[in-house]
DNA sequence: TCCATATAGGCAGAACATCTAACTATCGGC
DNA sequence: GCCGATAGTTAGATGTTCTGCCTATATGGA
């Protein structure tokens, strides 16, 4: 019961987003986009909010560094660290997929109506 | 808010099953024992259901049957078909899998109450 | 000040999961 | 009896994820 809908909900979310043109993200990095903070994020905390190992968030940054989306910079309080943040062409993209969740989000609700939605949206959450 | 109860669910049940002897399945094994009919799912059908690619579940379901949970019998109807069935060591481990999610299902409706479980359900049955 | 421990990140390599394309065997209708 | 459709497999490639190990930096205490 929750495979199904999360299968659907990425499938048809990066179904969109090629249609807009980003036809180089794939299902795995939207996580990356879901989870970083406007300011940077480190991998360390990217992987830590995802769920996965460092070296696999490792992966699927530097795909999208390679693609434009992100940009790594050091951190100036941290030597050790690097920050991950979005680049112009990353935050066009993530501005595209916040609109494009906005249509799903409106198709649901006159689908199922919207305080069935927003009932689904509290009961996921807690 | 789905990928994360999504996972979530997964890697406990995962976990339970593995404490409880099964330690050779892995996650992706799930979905086929989610899907297959007692009395015998063909690989065409069990890819559909969970929305994979014939070769892809053809892939997890010869590691199912090295391990001694399923095996291939000739589809008596159709000469082209095989089915998929569960042996006696796949119906203890689906038993002992359905007993777990009750578990969960326990601790789950105390923990956010009975009515709210219901209706996460409902809803996303819907 | 210096050492011990912890943390951030990267690298190497392996294992796992998934796909597409092409193939064989069988079915079913005409 | 042929022909298009279907079930399954094989081959090969790609993508995703992990564990273990390594380096550099940070931090707290002797």
């Amino acid at each position: 019961m929750l495979r199904e809908p999360f299968l659907a909900f990425s499938a048809e979310l990066l179904d969109r987003l090629h249609v807009a043109g980003y036809t180089d993200l794939r299902a795995a990095h939207l996580v990356v986009f879901q989870h970083i903070d406007p300011a940077g994020s480190r991998i360390t905390d990217l992987a830590a909010k995802a769920q996965m190992a460092k070296p696999s968030m490792a992966y699927l940054v530097s795909h999208l560094e390679q693609c434009g989306y992100l940009e790594r910079t050091p951190d100036p309080d941290d030597g050790r660290a690097r920050l991950v943040r979005l680049t112009e062409r990353g935050w066009r993209e993530v501005d595209e997929a916040l609109e494009i969740i906005a249509d799903m989000e409106r198709e649901l609700a006159s689908a199922i109506g919207p305080t069935k939605l927003a009932t689904l949206r509290r009961l996921l959450s807690e």
